[in-house]
DNA sequence: AACCGTTCAGAGAGCGCTCTCGGCGAATCC
DNA sequence: GGATTCGCCGAGAGCGCTCTCTGAACGGTT
């Protein structure tokens, strides 16, 4: 009961091994009379052919790794972008049919690991998600000699083609929204500084700022729900006279609507909240969340087109998606 | 600048291939001196052995399809269980040493392509996430001699080992918890009936309710939180004196809660709600939503656990977890 | 001194496939 | 009609590894 090969087909059909690597393989230079004996004695047989021994003379695996590096915060498989990012990467290339090999670079002895498959050629090229700024596995990688784009600009200054949406420009169109609105004291909760999206959305906010000469009033969070919630707090200790408020992300935004409703604000009447993301849960907010969309599954789609021009030689330029300005009640 | 082979460390080691293969794969019949030099040659040479050439032989991977099919309504990816059941099978495989290889099941065409890539020997076994009823998949793979495993009871009764929660005990627990605060006209907004969760939520409320000799009022959604609203505003039109409603997951509880609140019902005092899954909203709805926590991280450790162990010939008996019931304030 | 068991390294086959090359028959050309 | 070209199939090498089998070397026994 063993799986049948090359040999068993060519065998059943009477033909040699090649003739039947030729019809499996889709060639035309076989006969029609030839190639349908083959087809059958493949369907008869169920023959499938065994990868291992066609990527050891091909040299290709048609897979590709999709390398996940969390944040040292824990909530990044909490936040809905995770899978919405890799369902629409496994999509495109699903189309293009290729595999996904779903690597996750959490735990320290990871970094090895990942190496160590990657270099094993188990994947013809690498898709990396991290959002974390000092994370040494993008040179890593690139050093194999295996193609590699990231999502998301890289933190550190290194030579990896990526896709990214405009976070600086998102974070200005959002400010000035703000101001255009005639907010006159406006907070940002700015995400963590090591972290690309962290620090662009606020070099963003300081812009839009500079422009019109307001004081910019600065609190930091992580990116999670609680951290916007704390962050708000002490912004309203620094200046109870704050009028608005842009968060870095959805998730802080939504844990500041909650301190501004404890502290009896009304929003937006007393202050305005503007998020980032767009996220589901920002649709549902008391009030509805006003935030910065950015095309994830855009960005992730072009990232996978990105890296599969790269095999055929393609040019690596990065990629900036635009992003988008969604009026809802909370500003 | 091609890869280093075995045959090139041996060269350097001044050895043969076959000692460095012992020494690359840990045997302990080699010379301690023999060894390190081999080792040396490995590190010198940057060494890494060639994954495809090694399962050509040893016929293993080390690799394990994760195979998630998605339900008919498109939800599942915003469903934060989604990333928490790959995460953490994915952190339990890696701590033995496997790769996760991801399989989306959506498109109609990709069941061929998974069975394919299973049958062409890509994976040592499979882990099948499957909420949907009438999935062929299951049964299809099972026939081919790989080892599979189900998260979550396979709806037709097709014989395939599985962990599951408890999902009758746990709706129980949750409509003898609203009995027990003196509700008497229990709802309950039950998931696709389609899908095993769906089902055996629903027949927990009904037994419940049996044994109390209450009628059941029944509405039916698709697990999506816009479903929840409508099957609410249903339900308060059949019937407009209900103190009650066991929704059968979080993110319809959410829906019906702001259709309650829409239509000035006071949670809990008018009406208590009860959800299911314990998702991580459920803390930060108004008011907090109680419900019953089912052990996902555990569940999908348990099905890792299972897999592997029938790898070693253990048994593949179905394991069912605990569900819990976590009191906030809606009920 | 001859024999034997033991330990450890090397030789070589073979996993299942692709792909180049050569050969053979048929078609084409002068 | 003979030389040349072309289309199509088969033979066989080889991808990089594992693993069995063989054989050399060594120490201990009779």
């Amino acid at each position: 009961m063993k799986r049948p090969t090359l040999e068993a087909v060519a065998a059943r059909a009477g033909v040699s091994r090649a003739t039947v690597s030729r019809v499996v393989n889709g060639q035309l230079t076989v006969t029609p009379q030839i190639r349908d004996a083959v087809m059958r004695a493949v369907d008869e047989l169920g023959y499938v052919p065994n990868s291992a021994a066609r990527s050891l003379v091909t040299q290709r695996t048609d897979s590709i790794a999709l390398v996940v590096s969390e944040p040292p915060t824990r909530v990044f498989s909490e936040d809905p972008m995770f899978s919405t990012v890799i369902r629409s990467a496994s999509l495109e290339l699903e189309a293009a049919d290729k595999q996904v090999v779903l690597m996750l670079a959490g735990s320290p002895t990871s970094h090895a690991r990942i190496e160590r498959y990657i270099a094993s050629g188990h994947v013809d090229g690498v898709m990396l998600i991290s959002m974390h700024g000092a994370d040494p596995l993008p040179a890593a990688i690139a050093r194999m000699g295996v193609p590699v784009v990231s999502y998301g600009r890289p933190a550190v200054p290194v030579p990896l083609p990526f896709v990214d949406n405009d976070n600086v420009g998102g974070a200005e169109k959002a400010v000035r929204h703000l101001l255009d609105r005639g907010r006159r004291r406006i907070a940002t909760i700015a995400g963590p500084q090591d972290m690309i999206g962290g620090q662009d959305r606020l070099a963003g906010y300081r812009n839009a700022l500079r422009e019109s000469d307001r004081r910019s009033i600065v609190a930091v969070g992580d990116f999670t729900r609680e951290s916007g919630a704390i962050a708000m707090r002490h912004l309203l200790e620094d200046d109870p006279q704050l009028d608005a408020v842009f968060v870095g992300n959805d998730l802080m935004a939504i844990g500041a609507l909650q301190t501004l409703r404890q502290s009896g604000r009304r929003v937006p009447d007393d202050v305005a909240v503007v998020g980032f993301d767009d996220i589901e849960a920002a649709r549902y907010t008391e009030p509805p969340l006003t935030t910065i969309r950015h095309p994830i599954i855009e960005q992730a789609s072009a990232m996978v087109r990105l890296l599969l021009g790269m095999f055929k030689g393609g040019p690596a330029a990065p990629v900036i998606l635009p992003t988008e300005l969604v009026i809802r009640e909370s500003a």
